[in-house]
RNA sequence: GGGCGAAUACCAGAGUGGCCAAAUGGGGCAGACUGUAAAUCUGCUGUCUUACGACUUCGGUGGUUCGAAUCCAUCUUCGCCCA
């Protein structure tokens, strides 16, 4: 019989990580976070990472494990989760996947293009490029590189700009060509739960959550970690307006305002995402019984 | 009671005779997405299912004009000043 990975995913605020301990329990499995910021160290507040007493219900996997200043990307992800998860399935029959980061998630499930890792010199030199000769430059590097992908491209995005040609330089050959984009079989069958709710009802926690964390010390802890907020780790909601009230740019209050409001943006993006994905199952989290009945169901389905 | 100023789309705010369904920003909505993804980018946002199109808008009403958000009269509301 096939191990199963129960996969729990919704837009951030919906209600995961409360759930999650509850499935645990029934699964008597640990928890792998899927979370692009949950990863760090040192921001717990802003990213409603579970709290201490949360973490000491279950055994979780991918919380605070990174410094701020790591290397970290997708890739990586699926990376260390796969090897873990085939570590653990030696003990679990079933394990619990959740979190809102839909690129990490798909990088679980259906796994990403093999590509080389960019170094140093060659990011740098090309960021150079960007910052001093503009996006059209970069653009145009693309063009004579990679024509293929430059015409797919969303060509004003400078971030896939700059990898692709990072990845043509690094390589010396097409960025196009390793993107393959096969979607990688996986030992372990996947049951994939959707958490949603009306929308009017997500916003309000959302905004309560908000207004929760600043309860909670959020500007004492993005006060500490206001000297590294170039990091990328920190181009993130909640840290990223306190630092622009730190700044002096925003009042206390609108810098809240405008994390409630990116964050109901990031939670909308995440439901953008999540809608194409037909192998999801929906729930309103509220609705516990009939998640883990469902769950028990596909649990007992399948060899 | 007198004087002056303002009234523009969800909000803020340009526009002062035709190139205006109306700049720009915010907000809202929708979408894209494979290597730092809570990132980054895109489209729409008066109504008509789509528009090359049609129709209705710039506080109200009535004028001037071939033509008005823009000019005139008047009314309403708001702000400021004098009393």
């Amino acid at each position: 019989m096939k191990k199963k990975l129960v996969v729990l995913l919704g837009p951030t605020g919906v209600g995961k990580t409360e759930l999650s301990l509850h499935i645990a329990r029934r699964l008597q499995c640990p928890i792998l976070s899927a979370d692009s910021r949950q990863l760090y160290r040192d921001m717990y507040i802003g990213t409603a990472a579970p709290t201490p007493e949360q973490l000491a219900c279950a055994r979780h996997y991918f919380v605070g494990t990174l410094a701020l200043d790591d290397y970290y990307s997708a890739a990586c992800y699926e990376e260390e989760a796969i090897s873990l998860l085939s570590r653990l399935f030696d003990t679990h029959d079933s394990l619990l996947l959740t979190g809102g980061s839909m690129l990490y998630i798909d990088a679980v499930c259906n796994g990403i293009d093999e590509m080389p890792t960019v170094s140093d010199e060659v990011r740098k030199a090309v960021v150079a490029k960007y910052e001093q000769e503009g996006l059209a430059a970069v653009q145009q590097e693309l063009q004579e590189l990679d024509p293929e992908f430059y015409d797919k491209v969303d060509r004003n995005n400078p971030k896939r700009v700059i990898h692709a040609v990072e990845i043509c330089r690094m390589t010396g050959r097409p960025y196009s060509e390793f993107r393959t984009n096969p979607r990688k079989e996986r030992d372990f069958d996947i049951i994939k739960i959707g958490l949603n709710r009306p929308r009017e009802e997500l916003f309000e926690r959302i905004g309560r959550r908000v207004d929760a964390m600043i309860a909670d010390g959020l500007e004492e802890e993005a006060r500490r970690l206001y000297p590294h907020r170039h990091l990328n780790s920190l181009n993130t909601v909640g840290y990223k307006e306190m630092f622009t009230y730190f700044d002096g740019t925003y009042t206390l209050p609108e810098a809240i305002e405008k994390i409630k409001r990116n964050t109901r943006v990031y939670a909308k993006k995440q439901l953008t995402w999540f809608k194409r994905d037909n192998a999801i199952t929906w729930f309103s989290p509220d609705d516990m019984e009939a998640i883990l009945a469902h769950i028990d169901t596909c649990l007992g389905e399948g060899v």
